[in-house]
RNA sequence: UCCCCGAUAGCUCAAUGGUAGAGCAUCCGGCUGUUAACCGGAGGGUUGUAAGUUCGAGUCUUACUCGGGGAGCCA
């Protein structure tokens, strides 16, 4: 409340039309002097211009419009009225103006900067017009996340960050003093679900993860956000279903929500709408493998995982997301389940998905049994006093089960049509970056 | 860890080995429909650091520092 009145976000100024409201946001331009200032005023949930004319409001407000500068705070009070002229169809007359806050030389310009820059200033740079329709796609994506695992049963339980061992391999993790001893930060928090699964039937963790990894690409964040649903009963087919309905699920409430922010960022919609439908390509490995040599490739070796430009291929080849399945065992991770029908197939499945963007998914089926399990660990040399919660999984009540994890950012790069995972986080942390 | 590229005004970038410049930002002035508004003026520099070549280095060489892109690994 100011003065009697009730603030109205940007947003929904249209319901307002004719009304006297009050506004609460920044400077985002001024334009024009002498008599007339143009102010576009931001408050997070879009832009508006309020028209200044030097003589349809108290001198004391005019000079106030005068000194604003960008990404000063203010409140004005003034009537909604809808003009053609107007980019969002409505316009504000101002009958007050208040300063709130000053703002003086705002490093962030109207004209280009360099991402070095941006970066340092990344507390600054979310006030932009492209980082602002991002955050709020992205905060769409998680409400979507929270209502497909809740509208079908699964109960949201949470693995722990800090963790005493890795579930796949060391060297990416990061080590951290816990007490007298040494903790890692987790890297999935599969394990957990898996656990959790038993106990509640289908369950989904959501939350950030760690990766100790020396990668410099735009792909690559040190701390990133990971959603992993897991559930009992499920097999292969079972996973790659509920993975292709979540996807399009969520492409589909971006479209339905989000569209304006989507127009911010230029999105070409006709490459993104066929992802809002099922069912999604499913191939296997050797299908993939074969994809690529025919094409041409020389740098890859069947056998051997997909590189970065692989995945572009084979994502590039479908208008919507690819699922590829029964990999070689050998470059899979040890809990994965074989297949029946070729012990030297794991039945894994990663999701890539179009334009470039990369793997968004990697999933499986888990191994159920106890035997199988425990030998994999002594083959894979791995501490198994720290992986006996995780057996006792198969002792008591085994059953057959499946998940996935679902990475947030190159999932909001992807539906954004943002290059750089940097962008799809509001405080990135990468390789040699930890400011601010 | 490896490969490629870069570092010049607050920001983005120019400058054949020969007087260091523009746009934006800032400050001053003009404009009642601007859309990264426009027009006129002003201030603003140890060219990342260190050494070397040269009559002369922002420019050439070497090392270092920082940053960007990519490989590997992965979501």
């Amino acid at each position: 409340m100011f003065q009697g009145h009730r603030a109205v976000s940007i947003r929904h100024l249209n319901k307002h039309v004719g009304e006297e409201v009050l506004l609460q946001g920044w400077l985002y331009n001024k334009r024009g002097k002498g008599k007339l200032y143009f102010l576009q005023i931001r408050d997070g949930t879009g832009i508006v211009q309020a028209v200044v004319a030097k003589d349809a409001i108290a001198e004391e407000d005019f000079e106030t419009a005068g000194q604003l500068t960008q990404e000063s705070s203010l409140r004005v009070i003034g009537k909604v009225v809808e003009d053609k002229r107007a980019p969002s169809g409505v316009e504000i007359q101002p009958s007050r103006i208040l300063l709130v806050g000053k703002s003086q030389n705002y490093p962030i310009t109207k004209k280009e900067h360099g991402p070095n820059f941006l970066l340092e200033n990344r507390h600054l740079w979310l006030r932009s017009r492209k980082q602002m329709a991002i955050m709020r796609v992205r905060d769409e994506v998680l409400k979507a996340i929270r209502d497909f695992f809740y509208d079908r049963d699964f109960a949201c339980v949470d693995s722990p960050i800090f963790t005493p061992n890795a579930c796949e391999g060391t060297t990416n993790l990061f080590g951290v003093k816990y007490f007298d001893e040494m903790a890692y930060l987790t890297q999935s928090g599969q394990l957990y679900g898996e656990a959790s699964a038993m106990a509640l039937g289908k369950i989904y963790c959501f939350g950030p993860t760690f990766r100790a990894e020396k990668s410099k690409t735009r792909r690559h964040l040190t701390e990133f956000w990971m959603v992993e649903p897991e559930a009992a009963f499920y097999d292969l087919e079972d996973v790659m279903l509920l993975a292709e309905d979540f996807v399009s699920y969520i492409v589909g409430r971006v479209l339905e929500h989000r569209h304006e922010d989507l127009e911010t960022l230029g999105r070409d919609l006709t490459k993104l709408e066929p992802a809002a439908q099922t069912p999604y390509p499913k191939i296997r490995y050797e299908e993939a493998a074969r994809m690529l040599v025919e094409s041409g490739d020389e740098t890859f070796v069947p056998g051997e995982d997909f590189g970065a430009p692989h995945e572009t291929f084979l994502g590039n080849s479908f208008d919507r997301p690819v699922m590829v399945t029964h990999w070689p065992a050998a470059i899979k991770a040890f809990y994965m389940k074989r297949d029946a029908a070729n012990p030297e197939l794991a039945l894994g499945v990663d999701m890539i998905a179009p334009e470039g963007f990369g793997e968004i998914i990697g999933g499986a089926q888990r191994e159920e049994d106890l035997g199988l399990l425990e030998e994999r660990v002594r083959e894979e040399k791995l501490p198994e006093e720290a992986f006996r919660w995780y057996l006792d999984l198969r002792r008591f009540g085994s059953v057959p089960h499946g998940g996935f994890g679902l990475g947030v950012e190159r999932t909001v790069a992807w539906i954004c049509g943002v290059e750089h995972l940097r962008e799809c986080i509001p405080f990135p942390r990468m390789l040699y970056r930890i400011y601010p």
